[in-house]
DNA sequence: ACCTGAACACCGTTCAAGT
DNA sequence: ACCTGAACACCGTTCAAGT
C-alpha cells in the first residue's frame, strides 16, 4: 500500500498526523464502505482521524475532490484485479471471462465505492487528472486484452475500442442492476438481490456475449 | 422550457393549494432535469410552488419518498415509451431494437432523472409499492417483448427472465457509460459524451447482442 | 506549512399554532 | 384537513489566528 512517491521528504511529525491526506482518504473509504456515499460528512472523517473539521481543506479542494480521490483508488485497485483475472486465466477466452467475474465481484464487494466510481458524484467537467488516468488504466487493462483475444482469432475484427465499450457496458450493467437490488426474487425479502442472483446473470451474459442471443437459423451475419 | 401542461393554477394564492402534491412534484423534475439531484433542495422546491417549506411534508414523507415518487413517474413514463416503440417497430425483431434506442434515448434525454431511478437514492428496502409496481412493468415490456421473438423462434429459447436481464444490463450499461461522459473521446472537449458516441455505441450493442462477439470459427454452440 | 476555533449560509425535519 | 412560522440539529466551507 505505501506507494507514496515522494512522502519520504516528510520529516518525523509535522504536527499532529503524520500522514493526514492519506489518513483521511482511508477513513473516507471505511466511511463509504459501512455507511454509504450519503452518510459520509467531512465533519465526522475529520472527528474519526482526530483533527479539525477544515483540517482536510489542505489536502482536499472541498467534499467533491474527496470524492475523486475515493474514485481514482478504486479504478486503482479495479485495474489490478482485472489485471491479475487475466494473468491467472492465462490470457486467453478463460482469462477475458475472468476478468468479467473478478469486475462484477468487485462491484458486489464494496457497492459503495463503486456507486462513486460511476454514480456521477464526480462530474467529467472537473477534470482531475490523477482520476482520468486511473480510469483510463482500468478500461485499458479490457482493451489489451481484448485485442490479444483479435490477434489469436477469437473474437471478431471490429474496432476494438468499440468492442471494448461494448464489453464494458455488458459488465457495467449486470454490475449494476445488482447492486440497486434489481435482481431480486419475489422470495428474497429485503435487501441488494443474493449474490447468487448476480452470479447467475453474470455467467448468463458471458456466454451470451459471446454468441448472442440469435437462434444460429435467425443468424444474419 | 415552460412545458407546464395543466399549471394554469399560479394566480394568487389561496391558503389551500389546488393539488399541491402534483405541482410538487412537477416543480421537483424540473429541478431535477435543470439542476441534477444534487440541486434540488425541499425549500426551494416549496419556495417555488409558493408555499411554506414544511407544507412538502403533508404528500412526502421525507425527501426519500419525494424522490421515490420521481423515480415512480419515470418508470411509467419509460414503459410507454418502450411499449410504444415495440409497437410502431411492428413488434418484431425491428421493434425490439427499437425498444433498445427508446431505452437509451429516455436515459441521455433525462439523465438526471435516469439516475435516480437507478442510483441507489431510494433503497430497496424502503419498498415503495408504486415503485415496485411501474418499476416491475417497465421491465415487464421487455420480458414480454423477448417472449414475442422467442415464438416466432427469433431468438434463443433460454429462461425469458434470466435473457430479459442480459438484455436489460446491456442497454442500461450503454445508458449509463453514455450519461456518466465515460464515451468521451479525446477530442471531446467537456461535458458528458457526445450522442453521436452514444448513438454508435448502441448501434453496435444492437447488432453484438444478437450475434455475439466471438468469430463464427470460434463459436462453441 | 499545517492546523484550530469560531463563524456563515445553508439544509432536512419537527411541531405548536393558525385557517 | 391543510398549511404556516419558528425552532432544532445538522452540514460544507471560509478565514483569521495559532504553532
Amino acid at each position: 500500500m505505501a506507494r507514496s512517491p515522494r512522502a519520504a521528504r516528510k520529516p518525523s511529525r509535522p504536527y499532529h498526523h503524520g500522514n493526514l491526506r492519506r489518513a483521511l482518504l482511508d477513513e473516507a473509504l471505511a466511511t463509504i464502505g459501512s455507511d454509504g456515499v450519503e452518510g459520509l460528512t467531512l465533519r465526522e472523517i475529520g472527528a474519526r482521524v482526530g483533527v479539525s473539521r477544515s483540517a482536510l481543506y489542505r489536502h482536499f479542494a472541498d467534499k467533491r475532490a474527496l470524492l475523486a480521490a475515493v474514485a481514482t483508488e478504486g479504478f486503482r485497485t479495479l485495474r489490478r484485479e482485472l489485471v491479475a483475472a487475466w494473468e491467472a486465466g492465462g490470457r486467453g477466452r478463460a482469462g477475458f471471462d475472468a476478468m468479467g467475474v473478478a469486475y462484477v465481484r468487485f462491484s458486489v464487494a464494496s457497492p459503495a465505492h463503486y456507486r462513486v466510481m460511476f454514480g456521477g458524484f464526480i462530474d467529467a467537467k472537473a477534470g482531475d487528472a490523477d482520476l482520468d488516468t486511473e480510469a483510463a488504466g482500468a478500461f485499458q487493462a479490457l482493451v489489451d486484452a481484448l485485442a490479444a483475444l483479435q490477434r489469436d482469432g477469437l473474437v471478431r475484427g471490429d474496432d476494438t475500442l468499440t468492442m471494448a465499450r461494448f464489453v464494458w457496458a455488458n459488465v457495467h450493467g449486470v454490475a449494476m442492476l445488482g447492486i440497486d437490488g434489481q435482481l431480486r426474487q419475489p422470495g428474497d425479502g429485503c435487501g441488494p438481490g443474493r449474490a447468487a442472483d448476480v452470479d447467475a446473470l453474470l455467467r448468463y451474459a458471458i456466454e451470451r456475449l459471446h454468441t448472442g442471443i440469435d437462434r444460429d437459423a435467425a443468424r444474419r451475419s
